[in-house]
DNA sequence: TTGTATGCGTTATCAT
DNA sequence: ATGATAACGCATACAA
């Protein structure tokens, strides 16, 4: 099972490896006799660069990392796409790690993509500092995408976790809602928090009831969102509305209307975060905050590439906005928009 | 940013490199004292042993290669999750490649695990022979996973493409059923090609229609499925049930429905592939032909370590069931089940 | 243009 | 138990 070296390639070929070397990886001073024998050579053999040798040499191994919370979520997958797809224009190879909304698993990636010595590295990450701290000691260019460590200096892209929340509020309760449900995101992630206090605060600004028991604290994944409706939905005064801070929650708590017999549109109002290819499966169609996941991804790419190059870019954060569909018909007696 | 090396540790701790490289990788021969010194040393710098090097002293890189078709298919997530969490059992990095369902972008990356020199593949692959060579020539020990390409000895675990399709045929024609579209994977892959087999097999033994019109051939992604939603319906005689060989073509084809306004369930019956979370979004519930992802993504691996271990496992087929909810009603002036 | 020789960081062999 | 040293496969500085 070992492999074909440059050095069984140089000898058939009749060179030394130097000059094999050479004409493999491009090297302008090469002879066309030996260009020719040594790439015949090659393929006769089959031969493949070792990437562990050639990386010893190099100091880079053309590689990055991509650690996200969950490739189940079909925004963290649209996003993993994205991502890949722009380090290919950089020939960058995608080491991918899914830390399953999980601080230790994360943290065991954060260490494997440190020991593959990748060139960079790009995480949506979770926890605080201390998570982060192998990382920011080794040096290793890195950025955050969709989430954010606080107290750091590494360059981010994260959505507006504010403005879209805000219309939603403020859609919800122009239609006559008075209370509304929040499935909110895990406080230990920078959109958790965000989504949550942008929610609060659009809430003050209305005389929409601002119960405690209106928000429910969800992990971004599905069994949580149904956890969440049934929750919200077996209150006293049960919210009129439902607004949740991720997809696969919306996904859970949907499910949950479902079994009950709860109309999305007609009983109840629903708003969900991000607009994935799924929810086409809902009639009527569903009033969504969206954000643009391949901008993110590609953006996130293009400032790693600058920090590898040694700047520091700016951060940048995307818009989100409201996109209004049939989940939010107005209430009975409630104004029209 | 050149780091650490076990160099900087021996120097440190006062011991040669041998012995701290002994001490570190948990050779048995070395003295209290010196564990102490190099250990402390080690994490006084921060050491971080570098996979490069080790992968090119040892003859393993303790990584395997994943290749699938597409991460944003919620099936593919799924798959590509349970594999890695169980490669994990086994001190195993998954390398991780999207092909974007593209025989191109797919031979792309089996060059790249090869150059990386995984120890071992596991990929769902897409074509035929030709693109498969240059792995199957380099000997690396591969599986195949839900797909499978012909003419090889490659172990694979696989769906039974068969029974799920049978069953559902069966049971909406025993429904009353007699124009069933059926949207078709692509033929460039085995689970393509198998389930419509087994559609026309199970078809041919029912009275229902077996007009060619009834089958749109789709790409395995949403926009396919809405296409093939678009054309099923616009057919003089246009189908009273609708199929569809997986789960990204069903949420394209039933996004379609409901923008005509078609009420799955009672306008028309709809049986999808795969039982994936975000079904649980529509309402009534969708019949689907389920089978445990889970379960294939372990065995993938588990084959894959016997083939690294010099074993030749036998391949695997998984059960694949009809689940029967509400998207199948019975026509009007129909049989029930 | 080409070859020789050295080093990347680690593990393993062989002495001691 | 420990140290010196070779070797893994490749790229390059230096010589020729």
């Amino acid at each position: 099972m070992r492999s074909v070296t440059i050095r069984n390639v140089a000898d058939l070929a009749g060179v030394s490896v130097a000059t094999a070397s050479r004409v493999l990886s491009g090297h302008p001073s090469t002879s066309e006799v030996a260009r020719s024998a040594v790439n015949n050579a090659a393929t006769a053999l089959g031969f493949r660069p070792n990437a562990q040798a050639r990386s010893l040499r190099k100091t880079s191994t053309q590689t990055i990392g991509l650690v996200l919370p969950d490739v189940r979520n079909p925004f963290f997958a649209d996003l993993a796409h994205a991502v890949e797809q722009r380090a290919r224009d950089f020939k960058y190879l995608t080491l991918f790690g899914n830390a399953n909304e999980d601080a230790e698993q994360q943290d065991r990636y954060f260490d494997i993509m440190l020991t593959q010595r990748v060139d960079g590295l790009i995480a949506a990450p979770q926890g605080n500092l201390a998570d982060l701290q192998a990382v920011l000691d080794s040096g290793v260019p890195t950025v955050f995408v969709d989430r954010v460590i606080s107290d750091t200096t590494v360059p981010s892209v994260t959505p507006d976790n504010v403005t879209g929340v805000q219309e939603a509020v403020r859609h919800l309760t122009n239609l006559g809602h008075r209370r509304i449900g929040y499935i909110a995101g895990p406080q230990s992630t920078s959109t958790g928090r965000e989504r949550l206090a942008a929610f609060q605060s659009a809430l003050a600004d209305t005389n929409a009831d601002d119960d405690a028991d209106l928000i429910f604290f969800g992990d971004f994944q599905a069994a949580s969102g149904a956890a969440g409706a049934h929750h919200l939905l077996e209150l006293p005064h049960p919210p009129t509305a439902l607004l949740a801070a991720d997809s696969l929650m919306s996904i859970g708590a949907i499910g949950v209307c479902n079994e009950r017999g709860l109309a999305i549109g007609s009983d109840l109002a629903f708003v969900a975060y991000d607009d994935i290819e799924a929810f086409s499966l809902i009639n009527p169609a569903l009033t969504v905050i969206a954000h643009d996941v391949n901008a993110m991804g590609r953006l996130a790419v293009d400032l790693l590439t600058q920090v590898i190059a040694g700047e520091t870019p700016e951060s940048v954060i995307l818009p989100s906005r409201l996109i209004v569909r049939g989940s939010t018909p107005s209430l009975p007696g409630g104004r029209t928009p």
